[in-house]
RNA sequence: GCGGGAGUAGCUCAAUGGUAGAGCAUCAGCCUUCCAAGCUGAGGGUUGCGGGUUCGAGUCUCGUCUCCCGCUCCA
């Protein structure tokens, strides 16, 4: 079974267990949003919990924060996503390209003027002064043809009527480079930001958008952040939050949602500094996902070729998705662009005084953002597993097991009676009832005890505990682990520990 | 957004235009001493949705929605 073979059964396994279903399924579902059932949920918690301590508890100078998903639209004008984000775009049905409307224009009116400087070069070979070339009709036509094309292109865009946009580009017998035809489909206006209103009366109140990103809550929040926990550059400040986009296409499952979490963390650093701490944190991140069960062989850097405006270095930590090498995670090194455009556009001042240096200035800030319905998916397509398992009768069965890392696993131990008499029921749901204080611990009685040793596989209990006659006599259970079925012989009084010690790594 | 494919029970799939079924799963009971055993019973469906043709549509037809694959898009 190969990766791409994985996909599809990761997906209806997912529903099948609890993980993930389709949000809304009773009304057809909403493309590209989905639901984390209880299964799911958990695992995304245990997932999200891991990076929290990872940043706010091992680093003395990372600090949380949990900002507000509608922030003050300004907000979005200077981190450049109102620019960034909007764009009218339109199909040619012929080549199934598809362009940004206001691009094609402008290319336009760019060939128009081109043609009439060469005209007005002609001009002046033959004798003419510049004045009197710019003069002549078939200089001035282009010229006027251009402008306007320019005044029109202006009043759609600003008006942003799309219906005027596309007479615009009928009007102007603008033809599409690939196919050199004119079969446009309507302008249609792509906003990746999810509008609202503040305020319950619709046509009052300001626009607010959904944040597209969680990073500039972070950012308008850095000197509250620095002053109020004494901190001193260089310190980060983490945060797990929703971020929403609307995006064109979304696809792949719960790769690309139009709703999904990112866990940040903006590191701010000395100008000149950037560097070094970018590759620090390359390294630690990377090392995260190692820590927690993710295959080296799975994992790879990919640097960026184009760096963002705002960006001086930037790499993607890719997984070997069913789907191929796709990003999980993002180390960017963001330089003081947010900082410095949020002095900007607020006017308040956002420098930090450094006192070792004795001088102020706008740091720089290193910047590491994970996906976190990502980090699920991933860590679901890395556990799920068909293997050969041994049956009773000596044959071999297909079992399926997620091999999730006992530290991210939903239910951690799943406490078992061997059989339902002779009072082991009652002495597995105490030892449940003991374990459940300080782990996700299941209790399940029905059926023969191989069954549910499988049900536990497919929801990747790494442990589980049972009860059999000897446990009686002795005070003795059996612990049987998840991925090689093997089990050990553990006595009752130590069972919390040894559990316990099971789940070190992170 | 375009092209192709697919939608029937929780899952995998049946059903010449003629009473919607099976296996697995779920639940209850019995039986069962270590890797999906067995027996008995139960629940679960406007066949994605909406029109049309027909005496009669899961089946033919049109539209629509959703999903999958490819293209496109993705600071």
């Amino acid at each position: 079974m190969n990766y791409s073979e994985v996909f599809g059964k990761v997906v209806s396994h997912c529903k099948e267990y609890g993980f993930i279903f389709p949000s809304g399924e009773i009304y057809d579902g909403l493309s590209a949003v989905y639901d984390y059932g209880p299964a799911g949920v958990q695992l995304k918690r245990n997932l999200s919990d891991a990076w929290w301590k990872a940043m706010t508890q091992k680093f003395d100078n990372i600090v949380g924060l949990d900002a507000a998903i509608l922030m003050p639209p300004t907000v979005w004008k200077a981190s450049g996503h109102v620019d960034a984000f909007n764009d009218p775009l339109i199909d040619n049905k012929d080549s199934k390209k598809r362009y940004r409307a206001d691009v094609l224009v402008e290319d336009y009116i760019e060939k128009l003027l081109e043609k009439a400087r060469k005209e007005e070069e002609k001009l002046i070979k033959k004798g003419k002064t510049p004045e009197e070339a710019a003069r002549m009709p078939q200089v001035k036509k282009s010229v006027e043809k251009a402008e306007a094309a320019r005044i029109r292109l202006a009043e759609v865009v600003n008006a942003g009527d799309m219906h005027a946009f596309k007479r615009l580009i009928d009007d102007l017998e603008i033809v599409c480079p690939e196919s050199g035809t004119r079969n446009w489909t309507d302008v249609r206006q792509f906003n990746l930001m999810f509008k609202t209103r503040l305020g319950a009366v619709a046509d009052e109140g300001a626009d607010l958008y959904l944040r597209p990103e969680t990073a500039q809550g972070i950012f308008v929040n850095f000197l509250n952040v620095q002053k109020s926990s004494r901190m001193k550059v260089p310190f980060g400040v983490a945060q797990i939050g929703k971020a929403f986009r609307n995006e064109i296409v979304a696809r792949q499952f719960i790769f690309r949602m139009r709703e999904f979490e990112q866990m940040e963390m903006q590191y701010f650093v000395r100008p000149g500094t950037q560097s070094e701490h970018y590759r620090f944190w390359k390294e630690e991140r990377m090392r995260w996902h190692l820590s927690l069960g993710i295959p080296a062989e799975r994992l790879r850097y990919k640097d960026h070729d184009k760096l963002a405006h705002y960006a001086d270095a930037a790499t993607d930590i890719e997984f070997y998705y069913p789907f191929g090498w796709k990003e999980t995670e993002g180390i960017h090194s963001r330089t003081d662009y947010d900082l410095r455009r949020h002095q900007e556009f607020s006017g308040k001042k956002q420098t930090y005084f450094d006192p070792e240096t004795q001088e102020s200035y706008i740091p720089y800030v290193v910047e590491t953002s994970v996906g976190l319905d990502r980090t699920v998916l991933m860590h679901l397509c890395n556990a799920y597993a068909e293997e050969e398992a041994p049956t009773a009768e000596g044959g071999t069965e297909v079992r399926t097991v997620l091999r999730f890392h006992p530290a991210v696993a939903p239910t951690y131990v799943a406490v078992l009676p061997l059989v339902k008499k002779d009072g082991m029921a009652e002495a597995a749901k105490s030892i449940h009832e003991r374990l459940k204080n300080r782990f996700f611990s299941a209790y399940d009685e029905k059926d023969a005890v191989g069954r549910r040793y499988r049900r536990q596989d497919a929801k990747g209990t790494p442990f589980c505990v049972t009860i059999d006659t000897e446990t009686l006599s002795d005070g003795t259970v059996t612990v049987r682990e998840r991925d090689s079925m093997a089990q050990e012989r553990v006595s009752t009084d130590a069972l919390e520990s040894y559990l316990a010690a099971k789940s070190t790594g992170v």
